[in-house]
RNA sequence: GCUGAAGUGGUGGAAUUGGUAGACACGUUGGACUUAAAAUCCAAUGGCCAUUAUGGCCGUGCGGGUUCAAGUCCCGCCUUCAGUACCA
């Protein structure tokens, strides 16, 4: 009987299916583990053979875990809403929600052919409105929280009303925005209902602001700061401008500091969590006030600076190295700056709002582009030293980022290079505060060597002393305290598209009342196009009906609003990651439409136990769903702050592009190895038209594009050869390899074992077609071991002492590998297990049986068929992981004694197979190394037949 | 610049705590089977030298070091990839 592949997995795709093998309940006897993959954006491209990568390898874990005992959530579903669909609907007038249809069908045929366990009884879709209910249900309770920074966690808001009630905000030490003004409860009960609610914006979890957001005009939407790349947008790569617009924002700052502790807790890659880290960019200081004496100096000499009275405004900065305040000869800052145009003096006037214009005009690529270039401009204004009161001037200057800190510095240009390039550039002088260091060609910025001098009462000191000692003094006049800051944004929550998920909020008043949970959820409603409104209102301006009734508690058309009971609707959309915050958890109880889930299945599923995914989303998901967790847990939703304890970071598989080249001006093209002998220009050409030796059927590329119908070849040794360039898969390189034709021509398992083999999990990879012949040719040979011309050939005969040497060490190695993750080893290992056991002609049932389970978690299309031809009436994902045991492996070798000057001292462990001659030869060898030794006693001596390979001791 | 990861045959990649470097596979070459092809099977395959069998030398990016023993550990470089980028 054949190894006919198409058949028999056709066969056991549609037996799992039906049998629901993979089905997970919420409640076992069994220990829970819980594997989860990324889910996908279905395109309309489909699957390439790099996007199953970390699902074999998810796949894989998950049946070996059920081998293990263990009762496995391996839910799969559907990241649907999204730009693409939208742009495509743009184009062609389809609704999103049918092309996302389509593609999901595609996605999921696509995935069934690859032969997954997954429970698909749980998938979940974010665009569907069972599913995004619970996303705007998350929203609503985002909003009706803030965070106290005392306690370390989000509250309700109505706790922070009675206070505010009995005490104002005084005493409230909150994650707010800067710009909140102090109040007492009288003043807070004296405030309209409107006053309040602004005051409240500012405290929410999720707030509406005046915020200035990254534009995308050519997408006509916001982006969120992982979004860009390099100034552009990751999707499409349009310019993107700074822009003031009123948006929905998340709090997720608030947070910054337990995302940075969770790290320590969970099982991540060093890689990712330092991503992390980075981009929460935590840094420790502290905040220092100086205060403006800038009329004083416009109307008098210089001399009366010291004695002038203190103009009302102040600047705040933020420094990592208070103790080096006594080095600060100037400060900058940003052109953004909000006190730019009070302090500037009339002098100067012209020449400030000159550079801030340009500044305005460049955009933030050219800003990063140019980073060596010293530009700057004098306000004329000075503020005063805090502890010498003297005169310090005041610049501006690109190099201060209005978006970090406050936006301003104080300059020390002694120990931090930009402030003494910036010096060195306007001729401001360098005093220098650093004891033995020479500063005339650098900064001197190396904290640990520092010795603070000419700095009044912290001479003397260390870095660690002289910061301790500043920021008490700072606190002792009122001017500073110590400071934490991070580098983390909130995160704009508002896009300006059609599909995603509506905001469940319509506007009073022009202030936002949330729509009752028990109305969700507020679905999307139909347009007739999907671009923005002619008056520039994001897309879902062009809906008919799309304002809340308040007595209805229902949409209605729009053309009913009356500001009394009938009231405008949030026209964004939420963006990308909010469906994807929130569905590991869902996936435990999918179609709960009481609750998120109930609170059984989070307490039986907890968390995540293994997530595999691309390390592409550490900066965005990966961050934002943490945030979420915390909060859920916060709310005592979920029982554990961090949902992922181990994280995998699939790597990926890249394509072999194909190259031809043609002459420069002509539709000649010229084989590769004579590309040296013109000037040519590169043209990719289809991959699927070169064969492994490089070579291209040229009839059928005249055929794949017009431009190489009448085109001339040049060959060499009468073939046409094409250049080989590894880059990422793309339907743009024509390098896109599809896993429908593998699947058809060399079956599933083929394909699932291939991409295992190919390397490392994490690593990135190119992909080349040729090479899974290796493993194909392992399947024919595995079948061939359970097969033969007369049919099938095992039998009840016991396994002899090599048949189960091969078993035990093949389980170990399996064993290993899988919990180490290092799927491509153990592919090795079953070819050298099949081999032997072939070469052993081994027919025993028991050793075929314990081999199928092995493999069965990598190829089990081909297990379950054997299994089934072994008699066993049940799946083989049911069955049990074999045992090892240590005996089958250890009587491979034997002691020898070994003696000298008459006396034995200890023995040689030597393989049994070992030959008389050998054993003479090596100890032999042994003793000539002893004198190498000069008299110490080894404790272990390696041998290989002949040598003495080491010794140890 | 900073942070992280990695450099091993023609190629993808193996090598427990330092212990036979190159497993396994692709590719290549030769052979068997075949009218032929495909498929399958067998053999060889890091480099150099020697060759009648045995062998010898060199080899894990570069230069040093520790050790009986280094791909692995230590010091100093080089290169590549990824993340980040005037973060005060």
């Amino acid at each position: 009987m054949k190894y006919n592949f198409n058949a028999l997995e056709k066969k056991w795709q549609d037996y799992w299916a039906k049998n629901e093998t993979f089905k997970a309940s919420n409640e076992s006897d069994k220990p829970k583990y819980y594997v989860l993959d990324m889910f996908p954006y279905p395109s309309g491209a489909g699957l390439h053979v790099g996007h199953p990568l970390g699902y074999i390898a998810s796949d894989i874990y998950a049946r070996y875990k059920r081998h293990k005992g263990f009762n496995v959530l391996h839910p799969q579903g559907y990241d649907s809403f999204g730009l693409p669909a939208e742009q495509y609907a743009i184009q062609t007038g389809q609704h999103p929600a049918v092309t996302t249809e389509a593609n999901i069908k595609t996605y999921r045929r696509q995935l069934d052919q690859i032969g997954f366990s997954f429970d698909w009884s749980r998938e979940v879709r974010t665009s569907n409105p069972d599913y995004y209910k619970w996303t705007q249900w998350i929203f609503i309770q985002l909003f009706e929280s803030w965070y106290n920074n005392d306690t370390h966690k989000a509250e309700h808001i109505d706790a922070l009303v009675k206070v505010f009630e009995a005490e104002g905000n005084q005493n409230v030490n909150a994650a707010f925005d800067d710009d909140t003004e102090a109040f007492t409860a009288d003043e807070w009960n004296a405030y309209s209902e409107a006053e309040k609610q602004h005051i409240l914006l500012k405290y929410r979890l999720t707030y509406l602001a005046e915020t200035e957001v990254n534009w995308c005009p050519a997408l006509g939407t916001v982006l969120a700061n992982d979004e860009i790349v390099n100034g552009v947008s990751e999707r499409g790569g349009h310019p993107v401008i700074r822009k003031k617009m009123t948006q929905w924002s998340m709090r997720i700052s608030a947070y910054a500091e337990r995302l940075l502790q969770g790290l320590e807790t969970i099982d991540w890659t060093d890689a990712l969590k330092d991503i992390q880290r980075n981009w929460i960019g935590k840094s420790v200081g502290a905040s220092v006030t100086f205060n403006v004496v800038s009329e004083a100096l416009e109307d008098t000499n210089s001399e009366d600076t010291s004695s002038a009275s203190v103009s009302k405004h102040t600047i705040d900065v933020f420094t990592t190295r208070p103790d080096t305040i006594f080095g600060v000869s100037f400060m900058t800052l940003a052109p953004e700056h909000e006190l730019v145009s009070q302090i500037t003096t009339e002098a100067q006037k012209a020449e400030v709002e000159a550079y801030v214009e340009a500044t305005a005009k460049r955009s933030e690529r050219d800003r990063m582009a140019d980073v060596k270039t010293i530009s700057g401009v004098y306000t004329g204004a000075y503020a005063e030293h805090p502890f010498t009161k003297e005169p310090i001037p005041i610049w501006i200057g690109d190099y201060v980022l209005a978006s970090y800190g406050t936006g301003a510095v104080m300059a020390v240009p002694c120990g931090d290079q930009r402030d003494y390039d910036f010096a060195k550039h306007f001729d401001i002088p360098i005093p220098n505060i650093f004891e033995g260091v020479d500063i005339s060609e650098e900064a001197f910025a190396d904290k640990d060597k520092t010795i603070i001098a000419n700095s009044d009462f912290i001479n003397g000191m260390n870095y660690k002393k002289a910061t301790k000692r500043v920021i008490y003094e700072l606190e002792q006049i009122g001017q500073g305290q110590g400071k934490t800051n991070y580098r983390l944004r909130d995160a704009v929550f508002s896009r300006q598209r059609y599909w995603g998920e509506p905001f469940p909020v319509y506007y009073k008043n022009g202030l936002p009342q949330m729509i009752s949970e028990n109305y969700l959820p507020l679905t999307l409603p139909e347009v007739e196009k999907y671009l923005p409104t002619e008056t520039g209102e994001p897309p879902l301006g062009n809906a008919k009906v799309w304002a809340w009734d308040t007595n209805q508690c229902a949409v209605v058309s729009n053309q009913l609003i009356d500001n009394e009971t009938v009231f405008p609707i949030e026209l964004n959309t939420m963006p990308g990651w909010a469906g994807s915050s929130q569905y590991f958890n869902r996936y435990m109880d999918p179609r709960n439409d009481k609750e998120i889930f109930s609170q059984e299945a989070i307490n039986y599923w907890q968390q995540v136990d293994l997530y595999i995914g691309g390390s592409e989303h550490a900066t965005g998901h990966l961050l934002y769903s943490r945030f979420w967790q915390k909060f859920m847990f916060d709310k005592g939703l979920v029982p554990v702050d961090e949902y992922a304890k181990k994280l995998i970071n699939q790597g990926m598989i890249l394509g072999t592009s194909a190259i031809a080249h043609r002459i420069s001006g002509t539709n000649q093209y010229v084989s590769n190895g004579l590309k040296n002998d013109y000037s040519v220009e590169e043209i990719r050409v289809d991959v699927n038209l070169v064969n492994s030796s490089d070579e291209v059927d040229i009839e059928s590329l005249k055929n794949w594009q017009p431009q190489f119908k009448d085109a001339e070849f040049i060959l060499e040794d009468g073939k046409f050869i094409v250049g080989r360039e590894v880059e990422k898969m793309s339907k743009r390189w024509y390098n896109v390899v599809n896993p429908d034709e593998i699947c058809e021509q060399y079956g599933a398992d083929s394909l699932r074992l291939y991409e295992m083999f190919l390397g490392p999990l994490e690593q990135y990879k190119p992909w080349n077609t040729a090479g899974i012949t290796g493993v194909h040719g392992f399947l024919k040979r595995l079948w061939k071991l359970y097969y033969d011309d007369n049919g099938f050939k095992v039998t009840d005969t016991e396994p002899n002492k090599d048949n189960l040497k091969t078993l035990h060490k093949t389980i170990k190695k399996v064993e290993e590998d899988i919990e180490n993750f290092s799927f491509n080893t153990s592919v090795s290992t079953f070819m050298i297990a099949v081999n032997e056991l072939t070469a052993q002609k081994c027919t025993s049932r028991s050793i075929l049986e314990s081999l199928l389970i092995l493999i069965s978690p990598y190829a089990p299309h081909i297990a379950e068929e054997l299994w089934e031809q072994l008699g066993h009436s049940t799946s083989i994902a049911t069955a049990s992981f074999p045992m090892f045991e240590e005996k089958h492996l250890v009587e491979s070798s034997k002691n020898y004694p070994i003696s000298f000057n008459g006396k034995m001292r200890f023995t040689l462990e030597l393989p049994l197979d070992m030959s008389k001659e050998d054993i003479e030869k090596t100890v032999l060898a042994y003793e000539k190394t002893r004198e190498q030794l000069q008299g110490r006693t080894p404790k272990k001596v390696i041998v290989v037949p002949g040598k003495i390979v080491n010794i140890v001791g």
